[in-house]
DNA sequence: CTCTCCCT
């Protein structure tokens, strides 16, 4: 300590010179190894830019510490003079300092490596010759350098047998493998062959192998594919680690967000999703001269459809080399599909494994809604308990469907474990913390066995060492789809014959193993062979999408591995031809092109792109990233009252997405503080950090995305002063530094789990862990997170101005937009029903509940239709003069407060449950919204998509309704139209046009605001079966109606030769719905005086609306500046207005406060 | 009154 105090205070108060005479004297008296100056002055010159080791590099530091235990050594050495027994010596010296005891030169690496030659000149007692280099270590006693350099020679003999020693061990355990005997064959076949199979089961080692086989012959650009990022990074840890290249960069891995690729990278792990992109954008994958395909049996949509990709790229890169990797499992399918390609099959490397069939008695099996009976589970724990010695050791996994499954098997075998003491117990599956799923791979104490209970999550992504029994319910739960309701459906069903085996094998790894079956080896031979495909299970939107922007032809005849149901590519075209991102011919159209670019589900896409008009990208771009992870929600924690109330203040009753954006902008506030713990936050909270990093990651791929594709305006980046810009650095700095020191303590050991912590156990459960030294641990992920983002930056778009109501109003028409068609209506009895029985309908599928992770499931009433008085007094005011009956049917059920629920999954377990639901004024959004809108001649009667039925009283209002929609909805598809074109040809916007159409933005948000805002009763109803079949009038001979210029903009309106009536555009049909009884007394003409041009005749009312359309067009005048201040502000300058005069809350700009207040003193004044 | 599992 002293030491180096005296060596700082030298060299801050000392000039240089001065100060190395002072050392130069004080050396030659005392010479002090340690002093930091002294070390610097060796890395200096030992440790340049061409040396071996680098100064300040992992190495030097490695030498530092072998340097100090080789002069602790030496000293010693000295001390002791008296030398008794050289053996021991020697012995004592090589387990002290790890030392090579005997000097094998065929270790001797090349020293001029590591000696740069001035170095070597100094070293060699040229430093006397002239020159400034000569001066550079004159400060540095002859002798002392020698040794040094003696320690480093030392040091590097032993870092060299070190690594033959690994690498000796390494090439034995590699040559042990089943694979090696075919290292030859695979290489020749490899060469001879375009395509080859390798089958070989688990523990054969054809993952690690056959790259390095291939890299070995003389391969490079070896791409190699996995189905789960996970495995890309851990075999290419593996592969490096087995080259001893670890610090190199021949063997990486590439996954989204993530990679260690390099140019010098030879071997690549990625996965099948990203290879495609790839293709995606540059078909024939230039950048690899190999593909392997690993885990092609596992039949992911992803790598079925790799391989119908990579035979359509085959002939036109004859070089490319492709291998499938698979289990010994349908390896026909896999060679026939490539032209018979060869098959090697090789043995795989497991213990021998004993089956034992216990079905389940008929008492005990489960019924549909009961619980699952644990009594069949806990025998088999007794079993091994009766039969197994405790010391021998060995851990059960039990395979079951699903949670409710795990949860209720759990119970009861924690009871067993709690009374004999021998057993941990743990749960495994997905939603589980982080946290919680790492507990499996701790280690159980002696005389005690891990019980994991899990999900298939076990069978092939999560592998547990230790394992030696296996307990297979033989179910599992697999998602469906129904293209009619356009519904997930998760159902559990038999496992098939080869995840039986697959269960199996996981009691064999480590040593002979046993697994019972809770079935009869009758019901083993009647299961399926092998499981469904996913491409047969799934909605295959995302897939033709892709296919098209890849330029595969007709999905229809894409000769597939094995075709999906062709009814699954027609819905899928079907639905992309309703989102419009395929035109009638099934070609792509710009939106379309768009959407096959962004890595995500078709309706969020679809909001991203609506977001990046108006200037709410930044909210938006959250809540796409919010809703395409897991949810961050934590299972565990609905039902800790502490993690409830913290929620809180979160929830959002708006809707889930709502919630969840609001989770991310206080978790990036948090982030942003220095002083708090995002660790701790989530943890207060039961939220998973994990998947907010996720969103983080997302929003910044999205924004680039939509960047790239000139969809987003070059945002001004705020310079920053030269303040901020060193702190950033430094901190920066701090963050390289804190990453370097984790990945150097990197290896934790594994703990020790505790022995019935029951339920005292988990306040301490989450605590992060430090490590044994008592450092404290490095919140990598903390450290990852800052160092890829700019958190300021993060905070100042996402959080830093809170959303106005207009804002938010029309954020959420932006988002619905994107749900678009999935919106559900609620039930029109909801509000007299329990809270847990609220139903939903969409236009498919009726009987809908919200599902219990909702908003909308705790809190049902803000659903509801106030039973309010309001809405009456607005329905009486227009209908004096209006017969009773009629009146009163349209009366029931007005309000100007519907709602609908817009979802972004519908899934269908027990019962079909929407899935993040959010809330939208009805009439507003169906109006803006809707595919198809069918209108009376008043209006006053509207059908959505062909569904709902919506009336109004007031016609007037109605009328203006509709016409402010179709203009609103032309503006908004014009705008979007030349956004998206804009992606073709770059030069057409010039700043003029630019400025115009900012306005045009603006203007259009102002009035989509305003438009939802609008307040008009009505009420609501779902149309029968029979009424949908009899809706139109249909084709009409005789023209009832003329047609009416100017009512729907300046859309010309021709008849519909299907509905009837009027097609006024591709979305609305004028006055073509059948039994419209009112028709004549709704078109009576009534006198009326024209506000503008002072006419004066009878009209109907939609013939008033006519007119004054046209009549307000040709006398409009441009907008004052005030009002272009105005409109542009709408997005930034609402806010909250509470007017104490008539006790409400208003959402307004500062304007309309103004405006508002006026009113209010001319009312008092007159 | 609750959800198999991956991935761009």
């Amino acid at each position: 300590m002293s030491v180096y105090w005296e060596g700082e205070w030298v060299r801050l108060f000392f000039p240089e010179k001065l100060r190395h005479k002072m050392e130069r004297e004080r050396g030659s008296r005392e010479w002090d190894w340690s002093c930091p100056h002294t070390r610097r002055r060796l890395e200096d010159l030992y440790f340049g830019e061409r040396g071996y080791i680098k100064a300040g590099s992992q190495e030097s530091k490695e030498f530092w510490l072998f340097f100090d235990r080789f002069q602790r050594f030496h000293n010693q050495l000295k001390k002791n003079k008296i030398n008794k027994d050289r053996e021991f010596e020697d012995e004592k010296k090589s387990k002290v300092i790890d030392l090579p005891k005997e000097y094998d030169p065929r270790y001797r690496i090349n020293v001029s490596i590591v000696l740069s030659r001035d170095v070597e000149r100094a070293l060699h007692g040229h430093h006397r010759e002239k020159g400034h280099r000569s001066r550079d270590c004159a400060d540095l006693p002859t002798e002392k350098l020698a040794e040094f350099k003696k320690a480093i020679l030392h040091y590097l003999d032993f870092t060299q047998k070190q690594s033959f020693g690994k690498l000796a061990k390494l090439r034995k355990e590699r040559s042990n493998l089943p694979i090696f005997q075919y290292r030859e064959k695979i290489i020749h076949m490899v060469r001879d062959h375009q395509v080859v199979v390798v089958a070989g089961d688990t523990g054969c080692g054809k993952s690690t192998q056959v790259p390095q086989y291939l890299l070995a012959a003389g391969f490079g650009h070896i791409a190699c594919t996995q189905p789960r990022r996970i495995a890309c990074i851990s075999l290419a840890k593996r592969v490096g680690f087995e080259s001893l290249n670890q610090y190199g960069s021949k063997v990486g891995y590439q996954i989204r967000f993530e990679s260690s690729r390099s140019p010098a990278t030879k071997i690549v792990f990625l996965t099948e999703g990203l290879l495609l992109r790839q293709i995606q954008k540059d078909s024939e994958v230039p950048q690899y001269q190999v593909l392997i395909v690993d885990e092609v049996h596992e039949r992911h949509l992803h790598s079925d459809f790799l391989l119908g990709v990579l035979r359509r790229i085959l002939p036109l890169r004859p070089d490319l080399k492709v291998i499938l990797m698979s289990a010994t499992i349908n390896i026909k399918l896999f060679s026939g599909y490539f032209d018979q390609a060869p098959v090697l099959q090789v043995p795989g490397r497991l213990f021998p494994i004993q089956v034992i069939y216990q079905p389940v008695p008929q008492e005990e099996a489960a019924s549909k809604t009961e619980k699952l009976d644990p009594r069949p589970f806990l025998r088999v724990l007794q079993a091994i308990d009766h039969k197994y010695p405790v010391d021998e050791r060995g851990d059960l996994l039990i395979f079951l469907s699903g949670v409710t499954e795990i949860s209720s098997v759990l119970e009861a075998v924690q009871v067993y474990a709690t009374h004999t003491q021998r057993w941990i117990v743990l749960p495994l599956h997905s939603t589980l913390s982080l946290v919680e799923q790492d507990k499996v791979f701790d280690l159980a104490p002696p005389g005690v066995r891990k019980c994991i209970i899990s999900t298939n999550i076990a069978e092939t992504s999560v592998t547990i060492d230790g394992v030696r029994f296996v307990l297979d319910s033989g179910k599992v739960k697999e998602m469906s789809f129904d293209p009619k309701a356009k519904m997930q459906r998760l159902q559990e069903f038999w496992i098939s014959r080869a995840s039986a085996e697959q269960r199996k094998g996981r009691a064999g790894r480590t040593g002979p193993g046993v697994c019972y079956r809770l079935y009869a080896e009758s019901d083993y031979d009647a299961f399926a062979p092998y499981p469904v495909p996913e491409i047969q299970r799934v909605a295959l939107d995302a897939l033709v999408l892709q296919m098209k922007s890849m330029d595969l032809g007709d999905p229809r005849s894409f000769p597939f591995i094995e075709q999906p149901p062709m009814s699954s590519i027609e819905t899928a075209i079907l639905y992309l031809r309703d989102q419009g991102a395929l035109d009638a011919n099934e070609e792509l159209t710009p939106i379309g092109k768009l959407l096959a670019k962004l890595p995500v589900d078709v309706v969020i896409g679809k909001m991203l792109i609506l977001g990046t008009l108006f200037s709410l990208l930044e909210p938006v771009l959250t809540i796409a990233s919010a809703l395409s992870v897991q949810s961050p929600f934590l299972r565990s924690a609905t039902n800790n009252p502490e993690c409830a109330t913290a929620r809180k203040p979160l929830e959002s009753d708006q809707g889930d997405p709502f919630t969840l954006l609001n989770v991310f902008n206080e978790w990036i506030q948090v982030k942003s503080s220095r002083s708090s713990n995002s660790r701790k936050w989530c943890r207060r909270r039961g939220l998973e950090e994990q998947r907010l990093y996720e969103m983080a990651n997302l929003r910044r791929q999205f924004k680039a995305l939509l960047k790239d594709h000139w969809m987003l305006e070059e945002s001004g980046v705020p310079t920053r002063d030269r303040h901020s810009r060193q702190r950033q650095h430094r901190e920066r700095k701090e963050l390289h530094q804190l990453k370097r020191q984790h990945e150097r303590s990197e290896k934790q050991k594994r703990k020790v789990l505790k022995l019935q912590d029951q339920d005292g156990g988990s306040s301490s459960d989450g605590e992060e862990r430090s490590h044994a030294d008592g450092t404290e641990s490095v919140d990598i992920q903390d450290v990852k997170f800052k160092l890829r983002h700019n958190v300021e930056e993060l905070c100042a778009s996402s959080t830093g101005q809170e959303l106005s109501g207009s804002q938010l109003s029309l954020l959420k028409l932006i988002v619905c937009h994107g749900l678009y068609p999935q919106l559900a209506v609620p039930d029109s009895f909801n509000s007299c029903r329990k809270d847990s029985d609220q139903v939903f309908h969409t236009k498919s599928k009726q009987g809908i509940v919200v599902h219990p992770t909702s908003v909308f499931s705790s809190n049902p009433e803000i659903l509801h239709v106030d039973s309010g008085q309001e809405e009456m007094t607005v329905a009486e005011e227009t209908s004096v003069d209006k017969e009773g009956k009629k009146l009163n049917s349209r009366r029931k059920g007005q309000s100007t407060k519907h709602q609908i629920v817009g979802f972004v999954s519908l899934l269908e377990t027990n019962k079909p449950y929407l899935v993040n639901c959010m809330r939208l004024p009805a009439l507003q959004g169906f109006l803006l919204l809707s595919r198809s809108l069918d209108t009376s001649a008043d209006c006053c009667r509207i059908v959505c998509d062909g569904w709902m039925e919506i009336n109004m009283v007031d016609p007037e209002a109605a009328l203006r309704l509709i016409s402010e929609a179709v203009r609103l909805r032309l503006a908004w598809e014009k705008l979007l139209k030349s956004r998206l074109e804009k992606t073709s040809s770059v030069e057409d916007f010039q700043r003029g046009d630019d400025r115009r159409k900012k306005k045009e933005i603006d203007r259009l948000g102002y009035d989509l605001v305003d438009y939802m805002r609008s307040e008009v009763a009505y009420s609501m109803r779902r149309l029968a079966a029979l009424e949908t079949q009899n809706l139109y009038v249909g084709p009409q001979t005789v023209v009832s109606t003329p047609a009416l210029p100017g009512v729907f903009g300046n859309v010309d309106m021709k008849l519909d030769p299907v509905k009837g009536g009027y097609r006024a555009t591709s979305f609305l049909t004028y006055n073509c719905l059948l039994n419209d009884t009112d028709f004549y007394s709704d078109c009576l003409r009534s006198f009326w005086t024209c506000p503008n041009c002072g006419l004066y005749m009878p009209f109907t009312p939609i013939e008033r609306m006519s007119h004054q359309s046209s009549c307000i067009e040709e006398g409009s005048v441009a907008e004052s500046e005030e009002q272009n201040n105005e409109m542009a502000a709408v997005t930034a300058l609402h806010r909250n207005y509470h007017c104490d005069i008539c006790q409400k809350d208003l959402m307004m700009t500062s304007t309309e406060i103004l405006r508002h207040k006026k009113q209010h003193s001319s009312e008092t004044n007159s």
